[in-house]
DNA sequence: TTGAAAGCGCTAACAA
DNA sequence: TTGTTAGCGCTTTCAA
């Protein structure tokens, strides 16, 4: 029962394995009386092609692997479900590996260590250089996400961080804050992410003739809504006063809201708030979030096409494919 | 250079297979000099081992599937980072499947139409009557999440959904509440998930002597904040008084919240209100939400547990264990 | 249109 | 301790 191979299928009906697996990739050429028999066959016997043994048959697994460091933050989880739906669409499954942020996971999932595993990865790195991305063995086909300085070699796909981080804070600065800060990079190594949203959020300051204060620069222990929350009461008990905020993503910006509100300060009167990443909490949040919104959808699709491009024998040099953005406005930052 | 095989790694030591083998496996009885000599010819030739023939030919694939509906819903994506974890630390991946909540799809989950692709599948179903769960071919390992009355050939693990939402209820009922609804709830074909929460919701309201006033019993079409959302905006708009609120979890917590606010009412002095899932989000609201916890990585680990004893070949019937859960309070439904 | 047979790369039982 | 070899179940030329 458990066991039904094609063999035993071809035997019952009196056919060949050929025509048993003609009839199952529903091939054109196969004349009725035959197709006929051969699916009273399947049925009788209750069989279902081996999927590892077709793979190994094929080298094909139907299986893409999405890496990112952790499927509980909003953005992933997101980012996640889409992938997933365009995948499957296109006839993949999606293994989910979590690196957790650390160098160690992230080599792993570079360095494939068993071939044959899946078709292809997507992968969004927080921690490694890109240098050492780009020393892989190209063994199977890999797609970046994300903002780091891709190398050469790999295919990409990342937003404007730095002209979102710009617009962001412009924003901030048309509504006239002048003592805006930033929260929610990592303390220690900071991601490519995080220094590429500082970086415009310093060159929209000077641009508008504001100098950056350091002491308005708030990072904080890792990325959660908890860990900006403590970062920014401890500035707001150190006496650091804000009118604005770029946050590093809408998580830092929820913990940001809960900080300001619990140090009595009314958001946006008092400090307006900017997020990152729109987030579906981000509208419910109290006051809504203003934030970068990437087109994820856009996100997934450009690397799902770039990796079935590679998965079909596409050898060429890493391309780098720039997603759009939007900026939402909402009650934490309005217009005016 | 892609297609280094176990052959040719024997070949260039001057070995066996087997040999090749046994080092690999790290096997221990081997002698120094043949693993050192095996190990040469690995790193030189680049050898890595094929996952597909690998397991073609023991049967074991080393992955799991994990099937839900969405994993953007922050319960679930909590939920499967936690699985992910405990699974990876068993030696197993995770493939995620998400059902969308639709039949037909959770129908493929059940009957998986090929066989070897996964070791075992831990399923929440949502929409799916669990009479054509008991009816499905015991082909591939099966645990199930969640609240359903699980048939009796399916292992089950669940937290006393009825039991929380009396704890809920009856938190509200002793902080003097008397105006109390529900919310969040599908509005046609209800999950399982939802029933068993409003039961213990009108058990507690009885046991108080207060009778369920169906007018505060508001569904929503969908579980999202939004829909949770749009649903309490039309229910204040039509006049209904709430001073207290049992939400169907955490997700329409917060969009309740937020109608609430938007009509001008005030949490919790004015209604009090408790959610269900306690998802990272919930300390961070405003007001934080007070809500029932479930043990998640009790959850994970005894589902893990289940399906491990039925991949190494237990039969028997289905059992069913029940999770842990706490009640936290914050301040969305303070004690007093 | 259908059949026969040679792999796909690895494991594991059995020998040596 | 190491070698031989027969599968695992499917795909896919090449014939018929």
């Amino acid at each position: 029962m458990a066991n039904v191979r094609l063999q035993d299928v071809a035997e019952l009906a009196g056919v060949s394995m050929k025509t048993v697996s003609n009839v199952v990739h529903q091939y054109p050429h196969v004349s009725p009386s035959m197709r006929a028999r051969v699916e009273a066959a399947i049925s009788e016997l209750g069989y279902r092609p081996n999927a590892s043994a077709r793979r190994l048959a094929t080298g094909r697994t139907g299986m893409l692997s999405l890496a990112f460091s952790d499927v509980s933050l909003p953005y992933f989880a997101e980012l996640a479900r889409i992938i997933a739906h365009l995948a499957s669409a296109r006839g993949y499954r999606l293994l989910l590996e979590q690196t957790d942020g650390t160098i160690e996971s992230e080599r792993a999932i570079i360095s494939t260590r068993e071939a044959g595993l899946v078709d292809g990865v997507i992968f969004q790195p927080s921690r490694m250089p890109s240098m050492e991305i780009s020393k892989r063995r190209a063994d199977v086909p890999l797609v970046l996400l994300g903002e780091g300085p891709a190398p050469l070699s790999v295919d990409h796909v990342m937003i404007d961080n730095e002209a979102a981080a710009i617009q962001a804070t412009s924003h901030l600065v048309a509504a006239g804050r002048t003592r805006i800060g930033f929260v929610g990079h990592e303390e220690f190594d900071q991601s490519v992410t995080s220094l590429q949203r500082l970086r415009g959020f310093q060159l929209a300051l000077d641009a508008a003739g504001l100098t950056v204060d350091m002491s308005l620069v708030v990072p904080s222990a890792a990325i959660s809504a908890k860990d900006a929350a403590d970062a920014m009461r401890r500035a707001l008990a150190d006496g650091r006063v804000f009118d604005g905020l770029v946050c590093r993503d809408d998580l830092a910006a929820i913990g940001a809201l809960r900080a300001l509100q619990e140090h009595g300060l009314r958001v946006p009167e008092d400090v307006a708030v900017v997020g990152w990443d729109d987030i579906s909490m981000a509208a419910f949040t109290h006051p809504s979030l203003t934030t970068v919104a990437p087109d994820t959808t856009q996100i997934a699709t450009m690397a799902l096409d770039m990796l079935e491009e590679r998965i079909g024998g596409y050898t060429g040099l890493g391309r780098h494919r720039i997603a759009d953005y939007s900026f939402v406005v909402r009650e934490s930052a309005p217009s005016d």
